[in-house]
DNA sequence: CTACAGTAGTTGACAAGACAGATACTTTCA
DNA sequence: TGAAAGTATCTGTCTTGTCAACTACTGTAG
């Protein structure tokens, strides 16, 4: 991603770049107004709107690690970290003694959705803009499948 | 950056969560296995090439900070484990007692050219078949601003 | 039943970054 | 010349996330 070393000119090189780069430029500054606004970090938005997105408001541990980025010790840490914030809370699954479901609270649910609409406001704005229409269209195209597809891209070695 | 609850349908929103998705699904894939072939990680890889990049193969610190993608703070600690692995070197800066020059060392370039060589290879494998060459080419004209534009996008508020 | 493999989630130890001061110089200007 | 202000980098400390090991339970097979 760096280093204009040997790189071959082909078409993949220049849009890994394009993406990595504005990845790095927007999302520093949108993550810093969400803290700003919503007092709340990317990575709690993100389990809020799995939450918020599932049926009957829950999740066990183990859906909410396969669809988010983290790993399963990572999403322990999470989850007690936007419980001690009072956005979920864990309960008992019947049934299963092992496992827990994690549940938004209601103070969870206003918060998302606030945190939401201003987040999206921050995207346009800081994003929006930097492209025509057009532009924005044959990205979001092109990258439709970055998250359709549920495979795995690549076999974990 | 998740949370279908109340997304416009505005064409950037998909752009971004393209990117976003895009990004997140790649890039573990592609730094674990540079650290599996080369042994460095990608602000490692990030910096050398800054490094390699630079006129005469050096860089004050400030440079590398405000050029390097992966970290925007805390160079002092990354340049500090670079360096334990022999491949950059502190330097005084002559007529600044304040300042130092990272150079790249010769087993810092060895390194730097095998990783990415190598790098390149995993960017064409793991992300190059993902899409068209024809939606390549339009992601990547889309986003060139990303890496040609010096300006930070957002006023840092 | 009971042993054993499998599953769900947490914990301890640690690595990487972020942030807010320090520290050590340099420059400016009265 | 001698503050005072500015610059360059480092340090202490906290946060976030990973990995490997651990606890606790479930399901299955003899």
């Amino acid at each position: 991603m760096t280093g204009e070393a040997l790189p071959p000119e082909a078409a993949w090189f220049d849009s890994w770049r394009g993406i990595v780069f504005t990845h790095a430029r927007m999302l520093d500054e949108i993550g810093r107004r969400l803290e700003q606004h919503s007092g709340i970090s990317l990575a709690f938005l993100d389990v809020l709107g799995r939450l918020y997105d599932a049926p009957d408001r829950r999740l066990r541990m183990q859906e909410l690690q396969r669809r988010s980025l983290f790993t399963r010790s990572g999403m322990t840490r999470v989850v007690d970290r936007i419980e001690e914030a009072g956005l979920v809370q864990r309960e008992r699954v019947p049934g299963d003694r092992r496992g827990v479901w994690v549940v938004i609270t209601s103070k969870g649910v206003r918060t998302y959705e606030a945190a939401m609409r201003r987040h999206t406001r921050d995207i346009e704005e800081v994003f929006g803009g930097t492209m025509s229409e057009a532009e924005h269209r044959a990205v979001g195209d092109a990258l439709w499948w970055a998250w359709h597809d549920e495979e795995p891209v690549a076999p974990p070695a």
